[in-house]
DNA sequence: TCGAACTATAGAACGTTGTTCGGTCTCGCG
DNA sequence: CGCGAGACCGAACAACGTTCTATAGTTCGA
């Protein structure tokens, strides 16, 4: 059942996720469903459990490299694609509470690389957090459905994005200075490496800090 | 309109705004609300556009600072503790689009402090969108509701804290290091220090991008 | 072998939500 | 006065998560 919760999510997004959808496709009645997972919140907790175990797994080499920076970051960036891959599981994520499961686990394993580091216990926590809150946050943005307009042009994303550039050439210099100028390095950016060039700020912040 | 919104939203969070209520609130029938906005989206849309109109304001003074970094700290903690008084900024923010309303014009004004610095365009992009998605993403996070156990438990939010701090604890130091070993820094952190020592590591990393 | 207890399943039904639709009221102007 | 457009109302609809009741299959001790 969790299998074709996770197919179902991978497939269609969460909002495709249905009681009754769900039953259909495992054949059965909506309160079957109910007879396994008391609620829905249930339910998309043992589906993102169950994906954060295969994070845990191709992670599981990447925690033994001699720079922990380094494995933090490949980490992180692991985490970052299975959300890419997996959209509804950034929203999961955001309101996990943080008990003894994978998600735990894998917290636990970007932490271990800074006890490498020569950080104070707080600043072991609050660089933890903050890699994972980045992390989280950003994926959770990219993972928001397209905009309407974009399904309505029926555009290439590359086009989309050009299009979506020259709107911001197009404002005000004045009112917009930042934005009409960078919108040709915005036309060409990419999401994925906007992610990892942020990703390497912070970590960079990190180090500065562990060396300091 | 816009004004019974946000106050509804700030009373009792994004679920308590139905239409039905909003309707009632304002002395009038459900239909009398689609006259001037067609869908809940459009709603909320214009409620965020307002709130942030208030935090142009109010960071209005913040741009003309000799250090560009500091300034663009201000603005960040400016537009974070707006999102945690308006905990339904979050949420919206992340599936913002990029329209040339108040949300793109405090882009902008984060972005115009980076191009003060010593940066390529592609790294003054990088750097504007990182800050905004980890500011966004760590909001997002603080202001999702309390976890029902802590409802139930009627404990102080420091006890509750606690409480959590001795669950980790508990936990077998083999299988989490990490997290066993940081419980009595956690059980004595503050979420809003957390968020500004992550900003501060990332801010580092910027300065350290345009120094070199 | 029987029947009660339990497991597992199914789908009807409930309450709530965003949204649509047809109707009603109220002006201001010809 | 009449009437059309603007403003407004609430019943109705479809979809959702959830609860409830009914029912088939299984287990097991007397």
């Amino acid at each position: 059942m969790v299998e074709a919760t996770i197919a179902m999510l991978d497939e269609s997004g969460e909002s495709a996720l249905t009681f009754r959808a769900l039953a259909a496709r495992l054949g059965g009645g909506v309160g079957s469903v109910y007879w396994y997972v008391s609620s829905k919140e249930e339910l998309l907790d043992k589906a993102a459990d169950e994906v954060l175990g295969h994070v845990l797994v191709t992670t599981d080499g990447m925690v033994d490299g001699p720079d922990p920076i380094a494995n933090l970051r490949a980490i992180s960036v692991a985490l970052f694609d299975e959300m890419l891959r997996r959209q509804w599981l950034g929203s999961y994520l955001l309101r996990n509470n943080g008990l003894p499961t994978n998600s735990l686990r894998l917290f636990d394993r970007l932490g271990r690389q800074l006890t490498r580091l020569d950080l104070a216990p707080k600043q072991q926590l609050e660089g933890a957090s903050t890699v994972v809150s980045y992390v989280v946050g950003v994926a959770v943005d990219l993972a928001q459905p397209p905009p309407q307009d974009f399904l309505d042009s029926g555009l290439e994303p590359g086009e989309y994005l050009a299009m979506y550039a020259d709107r911001w050439r197009s404002y005000d210099p004045e009112e917009f200075p930042f934005v009409t100028a960078i919108a040709d390095v915005f036309a060409q950016h990419d999401d994925a490496e906007v992610f990892l060039a942020g990703l390497d700020l912070l970590l960079a912040g990190i180090r500065l800090q562990a060396e300091g």
